[in-house]
DNA sequence: CTCTACATTTGACGCCGCGTCAAAAAATGA
DNA sequence: TCATTTTTTGACGCGGCGTCAAATGTAGAG
């Protein structure tokens, strides 16, 4: 009874600790894309969550493992939006567009965080967050590449269905493309003035230029990005209303 | 007369101060490979530098600044690097993967400094670095896809020669991949796991897929990584000695 | 060679942000 | 109600960034 009790009240314990986390997490991702960077300090965090700093350290040993925290994720959420697509009842060609467009759509719902991926990955970096979060973050390129690699399983090439190795190679080189895109598209590259007046398509066109090679059948269903994005918008429409962030 | 002697005068300043820029950037980029970015202060450069502070901050206003002088750099060389490839003399399937192959051995290279790319280019970092440094920054961004575009001009597709449209989504789909995978070899990507004991090989065999998907007639030179990679060394062989980094 | 005027370099200092920890406050339980 | 344990707090120490008055160096004129 009175461990009863004992458990109950340790259970609630470990509840408010997991949504404290949450909420430190939102209070510094608020204040990243608001502010950027280097108004991020662990006092403006602490401010915003109505916590003393002391707690927030509780939580997050150094900046680095919160920043860490944040970008990890960041990447969860991006491997639930690329599970959506991996399911979606479609084309192969179909999936792998809404598994691109979900690339496109995380990093653009969390810009200022998608840019701070390759600083967080380094070694230097790295080795200042939590064991755990660091695991973390492998697991998601792990899961990426996973989904990647079942998405292209079984697909019909131009010579029957893809052997392993090209499977591999078509995942590896979707994983890169997607996310070299996604850099080019979010991050501040100047392509406006490249005369990328609707980025998406060539977004769009890349991709099909490679599914082309690897001789996948055509879809007649998707024959430009307005019609992977309409599809894109209902499925990841729960996802994208969270996200409040006005598009420019 | 002492017109002359004063011209001269400043010439030679003018001079020592360009070498001044150059030695503080190779001591920064020094300590930010060996140390880390933490260990990367104004202090410890002005140390190794043997100038003081006041004099680092006489080249450089802040920080931002010298990091952002640091990426530069950086750019330009890839930049100089892609040059040599785009004017190799071979068959466009030759050039692009010299050029793809230009991307990797930067990034391998100069790792750390590739890894601050993304949150250089980041809005709030941008705006503390010197204003012709950012015009610096955009120009690699425009020269890098010109030297794309250039490089598919007049290439033979599966029908005929690439239409602009094509051209442009060539250089696009090429410029977002070779990025992605500079991002996925050279920063800490967890690829080892993933079973990639050679991935310079995934690398060539995503690009071929995607030169394939354009319809680019084949290179029967160039079938295997070790292929470009043997022309790269050569073609690069310069670059390449002056980088004392040992491979791991 | 000396003096003056101008240019350059220096490093001590102020400020701010990170991370700590002893003390205060709150919760638990008897 | 009070003792014990847990949690929160924010003042403080430290170190890095960037400044600026003083020191040092340089160049030309007399």
């Amino acid at each position: 009874m009175s461990n009863l009790g004992l458990n109950r009240a340790q259970d609630r314990k470990q509840k408010e600790r997991l949504e404290r986390d949450e909420l430190i997490l939102n209070c510094a991702q608020t204040l990243l894309q608001r502010d950027g960077l280097h108004k991020l300090t662990m006092q403006a965090v602490a401010a915003m969550t109505e916590y003393s700093k002391g707690t927030i350290y509780q939580h997050y040993h150094c900046k680095e493992d919160l920043l860490g925290a944040l970008v990890a994720r960041c990447g969860d959420k991006l491997v639930g939006l690329l599970q959506k697509a991996a399911t979606y009842d479609g084309s192969v060609r179909a999936k792998v567009a809404l598994m691109s467009a979900a690339f496109f759509y995380n990093g653009r719902m969390q810009r200022e965080v998608s840019s701070l991926v390759a600083m967080v990955k380094s070694e230097d970096f790295l080795q200042k967050v939590q064991a755990d979060q660091q695991t973390r973050l492998k697991n998601i390129d792990n899961e990426i590449f996973r989904l990647a690699c079942t998405t292209f399983y079984g697909a019909q090439g131009s010579k029957g269905k893809l052997t392993t190795q090209e499977i591999m190679d078509a995942a590896f080189g979707w994983w890169s493309m997607s996310w070299g895109i996604n850099d080019v598209m979010n991050q501040n590259w100047d392509i406006k003035r490249l005369g990328f007046s609707d980025p998406m398509s060539f977004y769009f066109r890349s991709l099909t230029i490679f599914l082309d090679g690897l001789g996948l059948e055509p879809d007649s269903q998707l024959t430009s990005w307005n019609d992977v994005d309409a599809i894109a918008q209902m499925l990841f429409s729960h996802e994208l209303a969270q996200c409040s962030d006005t598009p420019n």
